[in-house]
DNA sequence: TCTCACACCTTTGAAGTGG
DNA sequence: CCACTTCAAAGGTGTGAGA
């Protein structure tokens, strides 16, 4: 959702703090060199009109030298060199063409080349990490036509959707790599219409069923399916990938009705566990790809042998590649090479400070086929087979193996790689194959001389982030959004000139899990604007909204440029007192005393003074204690969902066993967001908890009111994270709003659809966005403007409208 | 479908300046 | 020597004409 200048990048790095001699980022974008090892993998993507959260599912078979290969030798550049802040450019182009003629330090691995054998049996790693057996290694095309190594399976799913006691017994009578998060689904796959037809997943013969990528799959209605929940009626659709060895699982809320957060995402695990294979299998959980204002992109991914061991990943900007992928992602190929845009960057935690890794990112096809875009119905269809790559395209860093502390000091950047339609590319570039879709997939391997040591190894796979390789825009709204996104096509925009930006970057969590390698120093300071270090430029140019400016393109209007108008300052506080209200009238609850909404948001920081860095130091404070709050209210929100979840869904199941244990309850919601370690447990964020719908549905507001009265006592607030991950809340969030909106008629069209992907109404859909019942586009508040003199919080007659 | 020249813009680092 | 400013070159971007 936003771009930063360069002076803002650093502002990446504040997450962590670079120790010594390090430089401030970590850009893997310089010249690449052959695989040290070949990974197949089997991917899940979206599609990119999905609108549901996505599941991904990584089965790897990895592949691994014998002795006697050939080494590969890597020129590893001193960290005094890359460091240089005053030879970045040059550092650059350097290492993209010069990498050869540079001396530093020597490292060799091994290397081995699948495509010189073509078919060839290597040994696979299992399960267990001290053993290993002949698999049988085939090209990428004939894997896609035997596509049968996903037999006899079981598909294992977990849906944090409320209430699901029952999933947690399932999912401790297996051996989910996520204990008490999983459960057995036997699937129903059915399609669109709702006409069921039964599948066997265990069953070979059945493949074809899943070539049809429209089919849903519906928990069976038979006693056999061990959650029989109506509330739980939820529909997946089950996609199958051509290479097999994959499962795309889409959940599709279909009870929601009246639910007013649309396709919220819930919270959704799936593995697949090999059977007969003895496949090493790998999952991740992700948020979803709805550019919400919560925590997109972000994964946990385990390590391939070890499953113990847990890598969390979160996509830099995971939010603007979300509103691309929305609108279905193309990414420009040319012969001299084009950045990707979005640039790929990744934060991680959890790899092991002492070890050196090899990062790679590679680009998988989800599929061979060749798309074609038709512009009446702008949307991409199949216009035959295309050309189906040997091996991923890759891209690994020259500079050899980074230790684990450098990376998760560092945002990992790929910004500098480019991507061509030459198949003789030069370092530095990935050659792809036009009109054909690719999904990037980051590659952390423990770096290790000897082979034949298991060694950690993570593979991550954003699913926002696939797209379509073209050589030109097809998507006119692709073209759209890259401008308003991409500063470097700010002369494409309407005023042709930088607009500031109202909108601060979308929060993020801190990266932590039980080997965090992140001491987690100074945590009021990351993932925020450093008060103390204000961007030497003239502005903190955060690029805009993508979703907005999108809007406001589509509408083909010039927009006022996004300024708070007085009433809807007015509206949001007043949202916020009714929300605070109706909390406490509602819950009974005396909850803290509601701080004011701050004002204004610092968009510029030229001539800063320092009394004006005291006004701003103010308004930070005012909000996190905003954030504070609302994060207290959410929480306390959230636990009587989930007792009103449980009340209505006994009642629906008529069950003699309707009693309620509230502790047990929590303990299925938390164990989804709680990863056991042995130093403790780490919470993911609040955000991914899942929505009920209930409480936010106008039809049920008469029961949630009855069973909130009743609600037990709740435990003492938790607050993970929160408390100390302020990021400058200029907005409501979504539930905050649901909820005032019911109260405030209104308001609802005014501010939803900040929040709302494109995706979750069909009525803000690109097409269906000429309704003119949104008449104007809400700005944040802005912090005092440095050229202002009045008081954070005074009268919003201080707000300087931005030139166009 | 692809290539290329183009205008417009950002980024970058060297040079200049002053304390 | 350091911090800061200025400036010009390099490079990124989508456009639109043409192949």
């Amino acid at each position: 959702m936003l771009s930063l200048r360069a002076q803002a990048f650093s502002v990446e790095n504040l997450i962590r703090p670079s120790p010594p001699n390090s430089c401030s980022a970590l850009d893997l974008t310089s010249s690449s060199v052959d695989h040290q090892e070949h990974t197949i993998s089997a991917t899940a993507t979206t599609e990119p009109s999905s609108t549901s959260s996505t599941i991904t599912a990584v089965s790897n078979v990895k592949t691994r030298s014998e002795p006697g290969v050939p080494l590969a030798t890597v020129h590893r550049s001193s960290q005094q060199e890359r460091g240089h802040p005053k030879k970045r450019r040059r550092a650059s182009i350097d290492s993209a063409e010069g990498q050869v003629e540079r001396e530093g330090e020597e490292v060799k691995f091994p290397r081995k080349s699948l495509s010189e054998h073509g078919r060839q049996s290597v040994s696979m790693v299992e399960n267990k990490p001290d053993c290993s057996s002949e698999y049988e290694v085939v090209p990428e095309t004939t894997r896609a036509k035997n596509a049968n190594t996903s037999s006899s399976r079981d598909i294992h799913l977990a849906m944090k959707s409320g209430n699901d006691s029952d999933s947690e017994e399932n999912a401790r009578s297996s051996d989910s790599p996520i204990p008490g998060s999983k459960i057995l689904v036997n699937l129903t796959v059915a399609p669109r219409d709702g006409e069921t037809t039964p599948i066997d997943l265990n069953n070979n013969n059945n493949n074809n069923n899943y070539n049809n990528s429209n089919k849903l799959a519906k928990y069976p209605d038979d006693d056999s399916a061990p959650m029989r929940d109506e509330n739980f009626n939820s529909f997946l659709k089950v996609k199958r990938i051509d290479h097999g060895d994959l499962l795309f699982l889409e959940p599709h809320l279909d009870h929601n009705e009246g639910l007013a957060f649309g396709n919220q995402p819930q919270f959704c695990v799936a593995y697949r566990q090999p059977q007969k294979t003895s496949l090493v299998t790998q999952f991740c959980f992700c948020h979803g790809d709805v550019p919400c204002r919560g925590h997109p992109g972000i994964l946990s991914v385990r390590d391939c042998h070890d499953h113990s061991r847990e890598l969390l990943a979160e996509l830099v900007h995971a939010d603007l590649w979300s509103s691309f992928h929305s609108l279905g992602t193309e990414m420009i190929i040319t012969k001299s090479g084009r950045r990707m845009f979005p640039a790929f960057k990744v934060r991680l935690s959890g790899l092991d400070p002492n070890k050196l890794y090899t990062v790679k990112l590679d680009f998988l096809q989800p599929d061979s086929r060749k798309y074609r875009y038709i512009y009446h119905s702008s949307q991409w269809v199949v216009s035959g087979s295309g050309d189906t790559l040997q091996e991923p395209p890759s891209y690994v860093t020259q500079e050899g193996p980074i230790s684990g502390k450098d990376i998760c000091y560092q945002v990992v950047s790929f910004e500098r790689l480019k991507l061509t339609n030459v198949e003789s590319c030069r370092p530095g570039q990935v050659s792809l194959v036009s009109m054909q879709k690719f999904q990037p997939r980051v590659v952390v391997e423990e770096h290790a001389l000897s082979s034949n040591v298991l060694r950690e190894r993570f593979e991550i796979i954003f699913p926002q982030t696939s797209f379509i390789a073209v050589t030109a825009y097809q998507n006119q709204q692709i073209t759209t959004l890259k401008i308003a996104s991409n500063p470097f096509a700010k002369g494409f925009r309407d005023s042709g000139k930088s607009r500031q930006m109202l909108y601060p970057p979308s929060p993020s969590f801190p990266l932590s899990s039980p080997w965090s390698c992140l001491p987690m120093p100074n945590v009021h300071n990351i993932f925020g604007f450093d008060q103390k270090r204000p961007p030497s430029k003239d502005s903190v140019d955060l690029d805009i909204c993508g979703l907005e400016n999108l809007y406001k393109l589509k509408k083909l209007q010039r927009v006022d440029n996004s300024l708070m108008k007085l009433e809807d300052e007015r509206a949001l506080r007043g949202k916020a007192n009714s929300y605070l209200t109706n909390l406490n009238n509602v819950h009974g609850r005396n909850l803290p005393t509601a701080p004011d909404i701050p004002t204004l948001y610092p968009v510029s920081y030229k001539q800063q003074k320092s009394e004006q860095l005291t006004q701003q130091a103010q308004f930070y404070q005012r909000q996190q204690l905003y954030v504070s709050y609302h994060n207290q209210a959410q929480q306390i929100l959230q636990q009587q969902q989930q007792y009103v979840d449980k009340t209505l869904m006994t009642s629906v199941v008529n069950s003699s066993n309707a009693q309620f244990n509230e502790g047990s309850n929590t303990a299925v919601c938390n164990s989804a967001f709680e990863r056991p370690s042995p130093f403790g447990t780490f919470r993911v964020p609040p955000l991914f908890y899942p929505i009920s719908s209930h409480l936010y549905s106008q039809d049920t507001s008469n029961v949630k009111e009855t069973h909130l009265s009743r609600a037990p006592d709740l435990p003492p607030l938790l607050l993970p994270f929160q408390a100390h991950t302020y990021q400058p809340v200029t907005r409501l969030s979504p539930q905050l709003e649901s909820i005032c909106d019911d109260r405030i008629p209104g308001l609802q069209q005014e501010t939803s659809r900040h929040f709302d992907s494109p995706r979750q109404s069909p009525d803000r859909s690109p097409r269906a966005d000429s309704s003119p019942k949104v008449a104007k586009p809400i700005s944040l508040p802005r912090a005092p403007s440095v050229t202002s003199s009045g008081s954070p919080n005074s009268s919003p007659t201080q707000l300087s409208h931005s030139p166009l």
